[in-house]
DNA sequence: CAAAAGTTTCAAAAAAAATTGAAAGTATGG
DNA sequence: CCATACTTTCAATTTTTTTTGAAACTTTTG
């Protein structure tokens, strides 16, 4: 397989997977772009190689940059912004995974804090109400837990510590 | 606060969860709505409870069984179908991370595997694109060797060994 | 400071996804 | 085998999301 069309699959790919998972398919394609470019890429790059609009380009890459997972650089002697990810696939997982847990969880989590306010009224329904949002809060904070940790483990704990456990 | 109003605020955040993360509104409502009964629900216990149509309800559940979230049961001298969601959390969680690792996670590494096929041509495209992907490519993998582990572990062994390690 | 180069915004358009509802299909019971 | 109860399907519609592109804005340079 020729390089440009290993580059097409992979693109193509990142942005399905990318869909699937609540991201939109452009921002994933425009990520996946920037990982496999050995450069750092203007707007007009990402417009001409995924064949989308300016206001598109620029609206997706900004919403990267709020991610965390793209930066902007400025090369002496050039006008135009430069763009370019992490190529380290921990850290990108890292910084997805804080975002998520920033914006999805902890909202969530709220609610279920304040659904335990919810008073149990001897119906079948509050009796149940209050069991099982009672679990599943304990569940959300395990997970969140377990999700903060690894988004600050480095690699090696990962590959070392846990991997060895999982055996 | 009130059991009802309760219930709405938890269907109505799950479905948002659900969203987020590339699940239909609906079909993670359908989901809460079960979650939070305490007896298996009706095709038109839900269209009542959702204020949504029949084909639309029939569709998610279908959807949700699919996934292997949502059961069917037959009651006795009913002629209706009864539906009903495990409560508990572990095990839905665990479910869920089984079939996205199927449905997605593995797609994406069949792909990855036959990029590494690509051969290297020598230009710095070619360089970066033959290590980024091996790196993406190894990366996958043990994400994904940690779910397949995570979707098989018991209960005790998260809350017992798994977070004893994290301290 | 004016022109040029580049970036951002956002209303309108297009595309994609979800929903409806009624017709067709299936199973159950007498 | 007919009537009734219930489920499924899917074309048409509605809603939501994404994209476009041109105007407004900002920054740089001569």
């Amino acid at each position: 397989m020729k390089i440009a069309e290993g580059q097409q699959k992979f693109v193509q790919a990142w942005g399905t997977l990318g869909a699937q998972w609540g991201i939109n398919r452009t921002m994933a394609q425009i990520h996946a772009v920037l990982f496999l470019s050995p450069e750092s890429l203007t707007t007009d790059d990402i417009m001409e190689r995924l064949g989308i609009s300016r206001g598109n380009a620029n609206m997706n890459l900004r919403a990267l940059i709020d991610w965390g997972i793209v930066f902007k650089e400025f090369k002496p002697g050039e006008r135009k912004e430069f763009f370019y990810t992490t190529k380290n696939t921990h850290q990108l997982a890292r910084q997805v995974m804080k975002e998520r847990r920033r914006r999805e969880i902890e909202p969530v989590l709220s609610i279920l804090e304040e659904l335990s306010d919810v008073k149990d009224d001897g119906t079948k329904e509050g009796k149940e109400f209050v069991k099982v949002t009672k679990e599943m809060k304990a569940f959300v904070e395990e997970a969140n837990h377990l999700a903060a940790f690894l988004s600050k483990a480095e690699k090696n704990w990962i590959t070392g510590k846990l991997l060895k456990l999982l055996k």
